[in-house]
DNA sequence: TGAATACTTGAGTAAAATACTCGGAATTGG
DNA sequence: CCAATTCCGAGTATTTTACTCAAGTATTCA
């Protein structure tokens, strides 16, 4: 599981594309214009994510895009995976022949500590991120007007989930 | 927080380090060798160990690098971050204008996760993958000698961690 | 002392990933 | 039809990664 910059993007796009589902499908350009990322590079991120089931679209005058199920059922990993793909964690496909025959020393390691974080970043979804009171703030600020309060406390804090 | 191939790079050369601490300085060309990895691409990156305090270099026929402490006193965290450095986590230096005077949508969150792995990766140490099974396992094959077996079970499994 | 060893430093480079641009096609609501 | 929007592919600049080469410095052994 690598963990750069793009997955970031990836994930302000899908919380973009959260805090708005509830006003019909949500067009790129808006994404683009309210986070300050690139058209073009968001509709590369949306490819991967629609491939992935992540997201479907909407063509035509008033389309974009829609979450493919609930906030509560996309994962942080998933999207991080659906953008960053090619996980060559150890230069050896398959069997770890990675130095001269032998299985190199962190391989397992490796694979186990990516398991890990994956496995944390599992259990954090979209719906926990928009429940979060400064990504709320941070809302309010966005879009000028005040959040519906729906804040019925299904609240995980992330400093509790580990 | 990032995590790719390059702190891979570095924990694996920590950790043949460790392995072999005790039989003197252990020379960037043995690692070279046993792990794979370019002698010049492990300079650049003992550079920023030896920076950051994490080794000690011995200079000088038979030299070589030393752990600087403890193998239990040097976290996978700290061989990351020694090498990784610059994390421009969000674009915007200090405090965040990253979009348009705004604090950007992932902001903090990006920072709680950071800071998650972070610890994550902090409390797993040298020592603790030392004493793994398979690591040993490893060591067995490369050095072909049979490792002094003090496995004494401070043993901690990874998975047992989360 | 002197030569070998080995770290140290810096410049440079090829390949990959990242982030983005551009042009155009397909689709669809009004 | 027309405009909005997704789709698609080619192309590009920047950064990171991974590595090479070359020169210099410190240390130790003989």
């Amino acid at each position: 599981m690598r963990l750069t910059t793009k997955g970031r993007y990836a994930v302000t796009a899908m919380l973009d594309l959260a805090l708005h589902c509830d006003e019909g499908p949500v067009s790129l350009a808006d994404i683009s214009t309210r986070q300050g990322i690139s058209l073009s590079y968001l509709e590369q991120l949306f490819a991967r994510l629609r491939h992935f089931k992540l997201v479907k679209s909407v063509r035509g005058p008033g389309g974009g895009y829609r979450l493919m199920g609930d906030t509560s059922a996309i994962s942080i990993a998933q999207v991080v995976d659906a953008v960053s793909e090619s996980l060559d964690a150890t230069r050896c496909e398959g069997k770890g022949n990675c130095h001269e025959g032998e299985v190199c020393l962190t391989h397992h390691l490796w694979e186990d500590l990516s398991a890990q974080i994956h496995r944390f970043l599992s259990g954090i979804t979209l719906a926990d991120l928009v429940a979060r009171n400064d990504i709320q703030s941070v809302r309010k600020r966005q879009d000028l007007r005040v959040v519906s309060a729906h804040n019925n406390d299904t609240h995980i804090a992330l400093s509790e989930i580990l």
